[in-house]
RNA sequence: GCCGGGGUGGCCGAGCGGCCCAAGGCGCGGGACUGGAGAUCCCGUCCCCGUCAAGGGGGCGUGGGUUCAAAUCCCACCCCCGGCGCCA
């Protein structure tokens, strides 16, 4: 829910049932809401009718005749009474009609894609080196930059899936035990794999701190009426662990509770943009995910990453999303890893975003572009929830903007690394970029990631 | 966890049952003055309903309660500061 979309249902109501046929949500939502809303405000003003003459006769009483004293107190007592009546009504409403209000999802952006059955993105742009493309993945490569003419390199063999290698090969890894101790999608990784983790998330941090970003880490819990002002608390239930016995749940992303580090607060426009840089554990049930990628650490219930986040200035927050784009891209070009940008689809967004890219890496034992980063514009969607405002030059005051950007998924990255810098041999290259991170320490990896066996 | 002190508008801070609807200051915005700036003066600056009108309602950490009337009294909870305890 947003200030801006309450504006729109008041204004141009037809619009906002086009944002929801295009999310493939139910349109009846705006009715609900128009109807409510109007219930509401006529409610509330009968009730602010009654407390007005209960405050006139009320304020009549200290100056009152003896004789008329007890009176006006009757009087006042009786109006009391109907008060509390309309107050139990319009209380009713305007909970009813938050319920729904707080239900919509953003309004999207014009830029955005309405797409056909079964098409969830589409591609704006590739990056980083030549692909390698195993020879029986080639069709599934050209179907997937299709009009792009990506540069490739042609492989006869087929890499090692990550999984494989970090537990058979390297033996970094061990998800068995880590699945009858903790349950699946858990892992033990170890050695050159931790150092790794730690390289991935100072390197982010050193390129984003350099652009302005203020690093932080952040709690990695948030209270349950926070979470519900951040995220689409409906959707995300079944994704978020909840902490027994405290009113807490554990972060699946540090962009919660970097949106709630100004949870009612009021800037000056000078303030504006606020950029931070979160690094964070991230916790995900990942209910719903079925068995997809149930082997090794590309979809766990814990893993580490980067996050970057904007508060900006209204007219600003387009212009944002393209720069923190661009800086997830520098990062993961600058790790030497092929990618692409894809534009999601409507009905693909999240309900808090208003236009989302996602940015893609090739994975060639996979033969498809797979998720790493995330970046969205919430425009005033967590602001308005969180009561974020910025008071402007000429003293009105707006919900400032919100975005958010993976920096670097480091846990995820690691796979990513694993198939796209391995060697015939098992032997996995240690991209250029991290070795500055690394090379201080004597037992980090420092130009390859030797197989275990090997050493 | 225990004892004591405290939470008031963007910030500081007065008020401690009705005398009017939170004084005053800072910051910010507008205006006057100025060749321009500063100083000074005037106006505005919490939220909601209402045609960004007239007008009305609510709000003093949160939630209850007492009262015709609560920032002001009572209860519970939360948070901050200081001391003690417990743990690392």
């Amino acid at each position: 829910m947003s200030m801006l979309l309450l504006e729109r249902l008041r204004s141009r109501p037809e619009e906002v049932r086009d944002m929801l046929r295009r999310r493939r949500l139910d349109e009846s939502l705006v009715d609900r809401f128009n109807e409510l809303d109007e219930r509401w405000r006529a409610a509330k003003r009968r009730l602010d009718e009654a407390r007005h003459r209960h405050n006139v006769v009320s304020r009549r009483v200290p100056r009152a005749a003896p004789g008329e004293r007890d009176a006006l107190i009757a009087e006042a007592k009786r109006l009391n009474d109907e008060i509390r009546a309309l107050e139990e009504e319009a209380n009713a409403l305007e909970r009813a009609r938050e319920e729904v209000l707080w239900s919509f999802p953003n309004l999207i952006h014009d830029s955005v894609p309405t797409c056909p059955e079964g098409v969830d993105s589409v591609p704006v742009r590739f990056g980083g080196p030549p692909p390698i493309v195993y020879e029986g993945h080639l069709e599934q490569f050209v179907r997937q930059t299709e009009g792009f003419g990506v540069g490739h390199t042609v492989v006869g063999r087929r890499p090692i899936g990550h999984a494989d290698l970090l537990e058979n090969v390297l033996k970094m890894g061990d998800t068995a035990k880590a699945g009858e101790v903790a349950g699946s999608r858990f892992y033990y990784v170890f050695d050159d794999i931790v150092w790794l983790d730690f390289a991935l998330s100072l390197y982010a941090l050193d390129i984003l701190t350099r652009k302005g970003f203020r690093p932080v880490i952040p709690p990695y819990m948030l209270k349950t009426d926070v979470i519900r002002r951040v995220a689409d608390y409906n959707t995300l239930r079944d994704a978020i662990y909840r902490v027994e016995g405290d009113d807490l749940v554990l972060i699946g992303t540090a962009e919660h509770a970097l949106a709630a580090y100004l949870y009612r607060r009021e800037l000056l426009e000078d303030d504006l943009p606020i950029l931070l840089v979160g690094w964070s554990p991230c916790f995900r049930r990942e209910a719903g995910a079925g068995s997809r990628d149930l082997k090794g650490i590309f979809r766990v219930h814990v893993f580490h990453k980067v996050e970057q986040f904007v508060f900006s200035l209204p007219e600003d927050s387009w212009r944002w999303l393209e720069e923190i784009t661009r800086n997830t891209e520098e990062i993961i070009g600058g790790l030497g890893l092929p990618y692409r940008v894809v534009n999601l689809c409507a009905h693909d967004l999240g309900a808090a975003s208003a236009k989302t890219y996602d940015i893609e890496i090739w994975m060639p034992a996979q033969g498809l572009y797979r998720e790493m980063a995330s970046c969205s514009n919430v425009l005033d969607w967590q602001s308005y929830k969180l009561g974020v405002r910025v008071t402007r030059k000429d003293m009105s005051r707006q919900y400032v903007h919100t975005l958010n950007c993976t920096g670097l998924a480091t846990t995820r990255t690691i796979t990513a690394i694993l198939e796209n810098y391995q060697r015939e041999d098992g032997y996995v290259e240690v991209p250029k970029a991290l070795r500055q991170y690394l090379e201080q320490f004597p037992n980090a990896p420092h130009d390859y990631i030797s197989p275990r066996n090997v050493k």
